[in-house]
DNA sequence: TCATATCATGCAAACGATTGCACGAATTTA
DNA sequence: TAAATTCGTGCAATCGTTTGCATGATATGA
């Protein structure tokens, strides 16, 4: 009882038959009588048999695993995407190997070497930086194993890809600011080298724009997107007596870590209104609660599962597509000027 | 260049040795010569040789992937100690795979599969609850394949673990509050078919016990793990009348939903202290800063590593550990009353 | 100089499943 | 009733590596 792991072979043994046999009955394939199988499954289960998947891959090539790639697992629209990419693809069969990148390249670098040499059947991914890890993905592309990409996308790569649109996020979340009355909006501009942060802000000039509001470059601070960055921001705001009336940020850590400072010597909303990006479980029990626009994680996982299965159904004749979701401002407290 | 991977044979045949050399010398097996290893690395190289992990794992019978199970990934503590176990791993040649359970006996189960199926070399994983999950682990431990606990252990099994002592978490914090001048302490209890959370709850008693406050039955409450059973807890204490002088929450979570609730009505912490376990991230920058226990998370992933990696270098003679971490209170303004 | 030890490599059998092809038996068609 | 199908299985090759054992070529020692 000790090692010996059962194989197709001994169940052949135990009921005269082939090993083709046992495989083909357990795989339920249609060439085998109802009556084999039901044997077959029968004897499988009384010797506690386990399918040994990595044969099963070597031979048929496919190893029933998918590789997904995340930021880190601590951010909750990661956590969230994870979760509806578990769901999708539940029973499908498919088991999924998750790596994280940190954000970093060689990071990411390792991750793809993990998922590689595990041969994923596919990966789902969420690049890092736009720039440097191209040539990464540009190999699991080549290496012909479908990629997915998930909120942020790399569209040189011409893959299937789910994201939100971030610029209407931006936009929303600046256009609500300026309904609230804010007329001197200004924004924390995540790392530019990054699309989904390139688009926020694109959204957020485009609703000054159409309000009217001439926009000032001094207004678009740059801020990384973590606590400690957004009270250094305030912090500088403050110093150089430069105030605005509202602040939105492309994230809602940095949107907290600025509400923090902020709280100190001004109200919240009233005189600086704030609006994050995320909707990180936080935002809606800080104080005030913020306003923050929701990305729809889970669906978004679940769609790039989906895309991802579509892929394999149709190998050959499958088009990539963009899918792009609707972010939903979510108002709270920390926008809402009471006027 | 589309499919054909290159495979130890082609590099084989280009160099006109055997697979068997090329298989070797990638493995900087001893016997190959220095001279032959240089020229099949060098023309792996330049063939663009990517190993083929099952075929390798399928023959050797290690699939350099080992399962790590956590209850969810988006606890700040699992991630942790996920990022712990990744730092010890990395440099190893083991892959992670990871799986989440949500607590949940079915997602366990399934995550055993998919673990099984991937063959992974071995096992660290945190129990749900310790009742009825039992046989799951048991079979881990028959199949012979390595297994590392952590955070929740079972006991029973006998396996390698890495904790933290919370009985002692328990304490200390009961212990602060006492030393704050409470005396009508209460106690949000957790699942208690969790170890960890029978033992908080020891803690909690044995310090007032030590301090000479008699302990009554209705200062434990029940409350799982997140913010609106905490507020529902905070709200039946309130329409109960019997009002405490500080709150000891097994769970941050918790605690923070009592502390929403109570804010309205009482003055945290001089009218009611309130302290939480877990230090997750939010605890620094709520209102008021929540005073904690912190588990050293990444410290805990890097020893279950460790135990793993030991376990699998002296495979005969390895005898299974606990491991037990101190944990640090961490004083914050929600319980330093002023006095 | 011959026997012995050491080196570097090749041979071929695993590992545990999948799968194209072949084949005999049972059933249907003409 | 012969020929053509259909059905259920078996045979054996294959997936890409690893690895115990054999082998031929040097090197070492007496």
């Amino acid at each position: 009882m000790k090692k010996s792991k059962t194989t197709i072979h001994d169940i052949a043994g135990a009921l005269s038959v082939t090993s083709s046999t046992v495989s083909r009955a357990l795989n339920n394939h249609p060439a085998i009588s109802d009556d084999t199988k039901r044997l077959v499954v029968d004897m499988a289960r009384r010797m506690n048999y386990k399918p040994n998947r990595l044969a099963a891959a070597l031979r048929s090539g496919k190893s029933m695993n998918i590789g997904v790639m995340v930021p880190m697992i601590e951010r909750s629209i990661f956590a969230s995407i994870i979760r509806g990419i578990e769901d999708e693809v539940a029973k499908s069969g498919y088991g999924i190997i998750m790596c994280q990148t940190y954000d970093d390249l060689a990071h990411e670098k390792r991750a793809f070497d993990t998922l590689f040499r595990s041969q994923v059947d596919g990966i789902i991914a969420s690049a890092t930086r736009s720039s440097g890890n191209m040539e990464l993905y540009q190999k699991v592309i080549e290496d012909d194993i479908p990629l997915i990409l998930f909120d942020r996308s790399i569209d040189e790569l011409g893959v299937s890809a789910v994201v939100i649109d971030d610029f209407k996020g931006g936009y929303d979340a600046t256009r609500h600011l300026i309904e609230q009355g804010c007329q001197k909006i200004f924004h924390f501009a995540g790392d530019q080298d990054i699309k989904v942060y390139q688009e926020r802000l694109r959204g957020y000039q485009a609703a000054l724009q159409d309000a009217g509001i001439t926009f000032d470059k001094s207004w678009v601070i740059n801020c990384p997107s973590n606590i400690e960055k957004g009270r250094q921001a305030a912090e500088y705001i403050m110093r150089s007596g430069n105030i605005p009336d509202a602040i939105f940020s492309s994230s809602d850590f940095a949107a907290l870590g600025a509400m923090q400072i902020l709280k100190g010597k001004f109200s919240i909303p009233d005189d600086i209104a704030i609006v994050g990006f995320a909707n990180e479980p936080f935002t809606s029990f800080v104080e005030p609660a913020m306003t923050t626009v929701n990305q729809h994680g889970r669906d978004m996982g679940r769609l790039a599962a989906r895309a991802f299965l579509d892929c394999i159904a149709n190998r050959k004749d499958y088009v990539s597509r963009q899918i792009v979701l609707q972010p939903e401002l979510i108002v709270r407290a920390s926008s809402k000027k009471l006027k």
